[in-house]
DNA sequence: GTCTGACCATACGGGAGCGTACGGAGGTGG
DNA sequence: CCACCTCCGTACGCTCCCGTATGGTCAGAC
């Protein structure tokens, strides 16, 4: 059973765990060694055996964003029937999970970072593809779809940096009206 | 004639634009007394003579641009006679804009800082208010405009997340182009 | 039981920034 | 020409963090 780690070994899973905690809640400048090992229960000789540097940290905590929050997003709706219904649930499911933790929007803030561009650059074009590709498959041509798929990433993306920057937004249940609303603009013939 | 201060002596305004730029390249945590003394070609001593300390400075800083990137703005677009004229200016100074310098995007990374939090909801709602107003005076009706001014919103902010980001999102020419389409989506009747 | 290697704690040196103390330059009024 | 005020340079102590060096602990191999 895996007991969550009490007291036993940490594995640099739990490091770039606890790192992109820390990228969530100050940024890249809150991924510091020291901190993170008191938050963690341990020291500095822990981190430097598993990896080579604060560089290396950052690396892996990204690699770890880059799969959870987006191919795993991408295949769980990917396996709804209709086209409109997984555009609804994608919406759904990012502003939901936009309003759980403010990932997203870090890494954004940090995309100037060398070691984050190229990350952040795979995961906004595999994103935005695959919203134009949904634009795609409920009738839109080629150009439009991606026009509006690039319109609803861009939307999403607002709506996070307002969620995390406190605004009322579109909070609760709100979103369910909201991602209605959304769905019919951008769905909507022009 | 204003020489551009070669070697005249600093103002807290000097202080508070180069903070700015510092905000704009490297966030938050860019502001800082002793390399920003160093640019400017002084040293601590004379920052301290102007300013509290570092805080007092990202304060000036942060009201600098709540009046430059928001109301200045607001004012000139609303000089235009036509609602759509307007809100096709709008659209047109606020991506040009974000193309030029990244402030905007670097001040939404920062909005969890309890300094930066209040001067961010103040210019939120500002903006969102008058987006609303226009779509308003475009003759929808006000939950409509609310909404519609939301979405132009959020679809800004995501538009410079990702020129901030150096995506190719919609660059030069193109902006014209793209500022068309959103156009049309968001005053397209449901 | 000893040995080896994975894993970690402790201690150290170094750098960057914040804030303070204090003294000096330069203009200005009397 | 002197006193004064404004503005700034220099020097210092402090904190936080990075990265390294080195020794200790514990499990399993044999």
């Amino acid at each position: 059973m895996a007991v969550t780690n009490s007291t036993r070994k940490l594995t640099p899973a739990d490091w770039a765990a606890a790192a992109l905690n820390a990228i969530a809640e100050g940024g890249l400048a809150g991924v510091a060694v020291e901190p993170l090992a008191r938050r963690l229960g341990a020291t500095k000789g822990s981190f430097y055996w598993h990896f080579a540097n604060r560089e290396a940290l950052i690396d892996a905590a990204l690699a770890r964003w880059e799969q959870d929050h987006t191919e795993s997003v991408i295949v769980r709706v990917d396996q709804e029937d209709d086209p409109r219904q997984r555009l609804r649930l994608l919406l759904t499911t990012a502003l939901g999970l936009a309003h759980e933790d403010s990932i997203d929007s870090a890494v954004l803030a940090a995309g100037s970072h060398p070691v984050v561009a190229p990350v952040l650059e795979r995961v906004t074009a595999r994103r935005i593809g695959y919203l134009a590709e949904l634009f795609r498959q409920l009738g839109f041509p080629p150009a439009q779809a991606r026009d509006r798929g690039l319109l609803a990433y861009t939307a999403y993306l607002g709506q996070t940096q307002l969620i995390q920057a406190g605004l009322p937004a579109a909070q609760g249940a709100g979103v369910r009206r909201y991602v209605e609303r959304i769905l019919g603009i951008l769905t909507a013939p022009e």
